[in-house]
This record gives C-alpha cells, structure tokens and sequence, in this order.
RNA sequence: AGGGGCGUGGUGCAACGGCAGCACACCGGCCUUUGGAGCCGUGGAUCUUGGUUCGAAUCCGAGCGCCCCUGCCA
C-alpha cells in the first residue's frame, strides 16, 4: 500500500496516515484538506509544495481542498495580496471552485465559541500587561506563574469579554486566555492568549471588530466549521497540535487531524516572507515578480511554467528532515518541460560578423526550418532569410582552438544550422587586435546543411542574417545569490551580502526576424543557448527577453574544469 | 537545561524485520544538422554504540548531532 497507487506517484507519511484514516474509518472516508495562507505576501515556491500537498491529497482521495485566507491580525495583511495568492494557485493548475474563505467571515462564530469555553470554565480575561505575561509565562525551564486573574467568576469573565468586544478597553490591555496549564513543558499550553484587543480596520470585516482571535484559537475552529479532515502544516506547528487538539476537545466539535511536514528551502535563495519582502522594498530586485524572485510571480515571468514546478515538488518529495532542495533539480525540470514543448528558433547573444566571400552579394535564400526540430511529427516551419553577411557567437570562434574544440576556427568547417557548411579563410582585427570580422567560404553543394559525400562536420552552429537581423533585448540571470545557504552569515551581517552582484546581465541579442511576431506567454529555445520568454517590459521597438534557464553546456563546463 | 521533531551517497526521497534503490548532481563513453536532447556505464550512503533476532536502515536501550518552542505573529 505505501508504494504506489497506479497513478505512479510514491506514496508518503501522509498519505499513508490518511489510509490508516481510511481503513479506520475515522472520518467516513471523507477527505477535506485546506490552504491558508496569510494575506501579508506574495507566494513561493515554498508555498507552491504546501499548495501541491494540500491540493493533491484532496485530489488522490476524492475529497476536495478549500481556499482560505488566514486573516486574523489585520494590522499586518493588505488586500492586493489576496487578488495575487488566487491568481498564482490557479497558475500552479488548482481550483478550490466556490470554496474560497475567509477566517474573519467566522469571527462571529469563533467569539461564540470564546464564550462556550469561559462558560464551561476554561478561559478568563487577563490584566496582564504584555511585558507582566512574559514574566509569569516561565522559562524553557521553569514553570510559569499562575496569572492573579486566573480565577475570576464565570460571569465577570463573561462581562469582561463582552466589554473587550464593545471597545471599553483600550490597546493591550486585556487579553483572553485559554485556561490550561501554567506549569506545562510546552510553553502552546501554558494559559495561550486566545483574543487581544486591536483597534485596527480589517481589510474584510471592516471596523466591526476590536478583538481578533489568535491564530492558535482561529485556525483549529476554522478548520472545524469547514469540516476539514486533514490540517496539513508545516513543522513548526507540531509544538501547537496539543493546543489545536485542546480546542477541538474542549469544545466538543469535528475534530481535524493535522499533520506537519518540512517546509521546503531552496539552495542559492532565501524563501522567508520577511527576507524577501525587504529584497522588494529595498530595491534589490525590481518587485516580487523580479525573475530572479522564488515567489510564484517572479517564476512564472522567468518562464517556469508550472508543470516544471508540479514535476520539481513530485521528485522532491514530503517527508519532516528539515532539507534543502538542489536548485539544480528545479532547472532540470523546467529544461525537461520546455524541452518537448519550446519551439527552437536563432539568437546569436554575442554576436561576431562572418562574411561569406565566395556568396553572391545581394542575394536573399529564404530556407524554411522547423520549429520543432524535437518533433519531428511537428511541420509548422518559419521562413529565415540567409545572406553574404551573417552573425554568429563570438565564442563559437577560436583563432587558436584548443583541441577537441569543434567550432569556427581558422581552416575548418563547420555547419551553419540548416543552411550551409563554411569554411574561415581568415579574420580581421582592430588596432588593439580584437577581431571584428571574420571571413569564410561555403559550399553550395551543402544546401541545407548536408552534403551527400559522406563528408563528416563536426560543429554546428547557429546564424542569423546580418541584414535581417532584430535588435532584442536579453535579460540573462544568474542566482541572486551567490553562495547556497545565503542564511549563513558572518557575525553582524545579513543575507544581504550574500547577493550576487551579477544576478542580471543585460545585453542585446541578434535574432531572426520571425522573433518579432513573438507570442507572448511562450517560452522559445534560442538554440543552443537557452530558454526564453518575452518579458512584459517588451514594446514593438524595443522586444525583451528573459532567460528562464541556459541550456547545458558541456563545453563550458570542460573549459571551466582547465 | 525542559518539551517537540529529525538523522540513509554531494543533494532530495524510497526501502515499513529479508539482496540498501530512484532522481538530480558528479565522472566516463556512445550518438547527434542544438557540445542541447537521448542512450549506456562508473564511483559513492544507513550518526555512534550496545542489545533483541537466523537476519536490523527498520525493533529496544544509551549517547551524539541538527532544527523548532519563552509574540497580545502566523
């Protein structure tokens, strides 16, 4: 049973508790799960394992996963966020339907259940300043102190509450507490406040309310009145299910299991809401969807797509080992995406003039390439024009190769991509000796690309037609930083030092004229190089491209190597 | 130190008392009108230590290491 389940996914720890859930029968064999974030940022790809986990345990079982957003502290949440949070899950490809909550849409309900519990005796109103509860909560070590106000009546309790409710209370004042156990080794359990007074507007309710429910009291209520089955967080919450179970057992409701597991991190980035909102407010990147941004914004303007996502998160895998993914297996499957849909198309990103001496000057061949040379199956073709003069890569060039270097060089051949096999007959240089020119024959004879002699050209490269060319602009990333765990900072520094100073290079690229009628939204593999997107920032004059991820390049990687 | 959790190749995940496997990364080779893709192959792991057992990554004991918890944040 904990292997697979015919839809080829491996099973986990969750999955597997849910069909011991299943076989007991302890919840009819319903599964409800729920996503909750918290309106107060945007979305990771943190938040995208979270969202798989949730959406995909409803999915595997039947049952289905709510929408929620956790909006319990107003003082901290902005409404622009809830429109982004929606509009990048159903990116990711899941649908909540017309399940989308609010926590706040239960703040009645849940006030009604603050009363239930000071009714049976197991809350009270507490005087407590802020800085006094901290000193009667205790240490890791020491018990804590019993708050002076612990055993007022039931009814003075009652008054209390309600007055906190009409506003009679000023800020911090008072507080409501679950009455539990001050002497507890886990600090959830030692009398948790469960309402606090906040004389703030909420972006839902308004000013309807000046108490609002702590998450530990809200979240298991939520769950409960939504009749979620399973309540799938991440592990800093296991020290809170003795608390999230209290409530539910207090109160005699549906009873949630929740389950935690390991947050997702990223190598070369930091994932924490707070680090990578001041990466937007201080400007170190252009805004949550700068391209180099792991949020779900930024990804999808690099050019992710999220089946790349959904296969990165399936092999990663869910367990509760805190770890760290490989940023390498997130390329990987995005190349591997991109690899079977991207139509190839020719960019030359640093480009070095080639004259073809012995080609007709002023002729203009139109050849039709495929655009889907990974498909064969696939005819739709583009015209690209071919003259005397062409570009190609600087670096596929050597005057001096080193062996096994299978380009342009002086003396050999190699093949221009479907078009023609050259031959450099020499090169021209600038005073300071760098080369601006380079000279070549070909062989009519190769049309296409091939020569029927049996003739063996190693290298290939790609073109474009100096004439035709179009001027685009390439936004090339690298990681934001430098350094995998960007966490790990020297004595009184921040992860700020850690940023890549050559995150982004910009340089403008020589493409082929089919580039200007790009489609927005479609990522292109400029061959040999890389994947590209157009970038939103594009007008008709100026077009800009984001790399979503470099092809592999076997040959840097041996020259890197020495 | 109290409580909660977690330790399997470089990384991430499997193996649920019975030959430690998969993916990425790494390295080598084949192939190629993308030095891409694809194909084949090499190397490399059970935190330590006792015990139970015919047999332990798995069960038990002890230890070690790492993460989380002293917000009126979530």
């Amino acid at each position: 049973m904990s292997e697979e389940m015919g839809d080829g996914v491996r099973s986990n720890f969750i999955w597997d508790m849910v069909d011991e859930h299943n076989v007991s029968g302890r919840f009819g064999g319903k599964v409800v799960t729920r996503f909750p974030p918290e309106p107060n940022g945007q979305l990771h790809i943190g938040h995208a394992k979270a969202i798989y986990i949730d959406f995909e345990t409803a999915r595997r079982y039947g049952g289905h996963c709510n929408l929620r957003m956790d909006d319990t502290n107003p003082s901290k949440e902005e409404t622009d966020y809830i429109d982004a949070i929606q509009r990048d899950i159903h990116w990711l490809g899941y649908d909540w339907e017309n399940r989308f909550f609010y926590a706040s849409s239960y703040f009645e309900q849940i006030y009604q259940y603050a009363v239930q519990l000071i009714q049976k005796g197991a809350a009270y109103v507490c005087d407590l300043s802020p800085d006094e509860m901290r000193q009667f909560r205790g240490t890791l070590t020491e018990p804590g102190k019993e708050s002076p106000y612990r055993e007022r009546s039931i009814s003075e309790n009652l008054d209390l509450f309600q007055r906190m409710r009409a506003g009679e209370f000023p800020e911090g004042s008072r507080t409501l507490r679950a009455k539990i156990d001050m002497a507890s080794p886990n600090l959830n359990m030692r009398d948790p406040v469960i309402y606090r007074i906040m004389f703030a507007h909420h972006h839902q309710t308004g000013d309807d309310w000046c108490i609002y429910p702590m998450y530990d009291f809200a979240h298991p209520l939520s769950d409960s009145i939504e009749g979620i089955t399973h309540s799938l967080c991440s592990l800093e919450f296991e020290d809170h299910r003795p608390l999230y179970d209290w409530f539910c057992d207090q109160l005699e409701i549906h009873h949630p299991q929740q389950i935690e597991f390991s947050r997702l991190n990223l190598t070369y980035t930091v994932m924490s809401k707070r680090k990578l909102l001041k990466l937007v407010t201080e400007k170190h990147v252009s805004g949550w969807d700068d391209p180099r941004m792991p949020t779900l914004s930024g990804m999808r303007r690099r050019g992710y797509t999220p089946e790349a996502i959904h296969a990165f998160l399936e092999q990663n895998g869910i367990s509760k080992t805190n770890s760290v993914a490989d940023v390498s297996l997130l390329e990987y499957c995005l190349r591997a995406d991109l690899e079977n849909r991207a139509p190839r198309v020719m960019a030359v990103l640093d480009p070095v003039k080639v004259v073809i001496d012995n080609y007709p000057e002023g002729l203009v061949e139109e050849f039709e390439i495929p655009l889907y040379t990974q498909n064969p199956e696939c005819e739709d073709s583009r015209q690209v024009p071919f003259t005397r003069e062409i570009y190609i890569e600087r670096d596929d060039f050597m005057e001096n190769p080193p062996k096994k270097y299978f380009r342009l060089s002086p003396g050999t051949e190699v093949r221009l991509i479907k078009a023609y096999y050259i031959t450099c007959t020499g090169v021209v240089k600038d005073d300071a000796g760098n080369i601006i020119e380079i000279h070549a024959e070909y062989d009519p004879l190769s049309k296409g690309g091939m020569s029927d002699d049996g003739r063996r050209v190693k290298g290939t490269l790609h073109w474009v037609s100096a004439a035709h060319a179009v001027d685009v602009e390439l936004r090339l990333y690298d990681r934001l930083f430098n350094v995998p765990n960007p966490d790990d900072v020297p004595e009184g520094e921040t992860f700020l030092v850690h940023l890549n100073p050559d995150s982004l290079n910009v340089v403008t690229a020589k493409t082929e004229p089919y580039l200007q009628n790009a489609e927005p939204g479609l990522q292109y593999q400029f061959m040999r190089k890389g994947y590209f997107i157009q970038d939103p920032d594009s007008t008709n004059n100026h077009p800009v491209f984001n790399q979503a991820v470099a092809l592999r390049d076997s040959w840097a990687k041996q020259m890197a190597q020495g």
